[in-house]
DNA sequence: TTTATTGTATTATTCAACTAATACAATAAT
DNA sequence: ATTATTGTATTAGTTGAATAATACAATAAA
């Protein structure tokens, strides 16, 4: 995993996404530590506070709390992240959903090209 | 088919989705005219500058040509609006494909969740 | 006890992008 | 010829995010 920050949507709102994949692929594991605020920042090139911020949303979803003088840690409860996981992934299908059928797909439509996607798309991976 | 501008993205760039989408679902044929820029700002209640420079950007494409003190026009080539339409289902499966592996979701399973919303979902319409 | 490291808070500044106001240009309509 | 309507251009203002600098607070480590 890397940080990848594009210029096309606020910094710390795109931290906020690639913490929480990284919690959710278990690169930060449950109830680890995370490394302090000044070093996950100088790591992504960003400026301290932006990485505040963005931990700070993550807290705020109950993913990660903070103990003062000692530091950051990713839940010990699973279950939220994997509803936390879930939550992303209904939400990212009914954004696709809906923009599909904006661009006048129909759901019959939609489900054979994912398919299509899948079966013969380019994937030797997965 | 509703002027919906939300606050989270450039207004200019809403614009440009929705006024595509209107020529990709005929709301504007190929080769009618539009209504002038300050009709349509004022029908989505925006800045003039804006609706043109959202009208700017699908010319852009080609979808749109303009002809000055007389207004413009959508294109009358229908295979460069279905090609315009295809792009961007390609784009949008390509995200939605993108985000869900991020969220640690293979192939296999992305294909099931779209099978699943489709089957039951509450889609009464369509 | 002292020092270093942690999270947190505050304030100001910079910068880019979007929006807005207005003026200009060209021509169809009358 | 005049007027109204069209697209276009220019300039200014507004806004929000990111950065920056600094300070504070608490405690683990030495």
């Amino acid at each position: 995993m890397s940080w990848d920050i594009k210029g096309d949507r606020p910094v710390y709102a795109q931290l906020v996404e690639i913490i929480g994949q990284m919690i959710i692929k278990n690169i930060f594991p449950p109830d680890s530590k995370l490394p302090s605020v000044r070093d996950l920042a100088a790591s992504a090139e960003v400026n301290p506070n932006t990485m505040q911020k963005a931990l700070g949303e993550l807290e705020g979803e109950g993913l990660i709390s903070s103990i003062r003088t000692t530091g950051k840690y990713v839940t010990n409860n699973v279950e939220l992240i994997a509803a936390y996981k879930r939550k992303l992934a209904v939400i990212e299908l009914g954004r696709f959903i809906r923009k599909m059928k904006n661009l006048d797909y129909n759901l019959e439509e939609i489900k054979d090209l994912v398919d299509k996607e899948v079966n013969n798309g380019n994937s030797f991976r997965n």
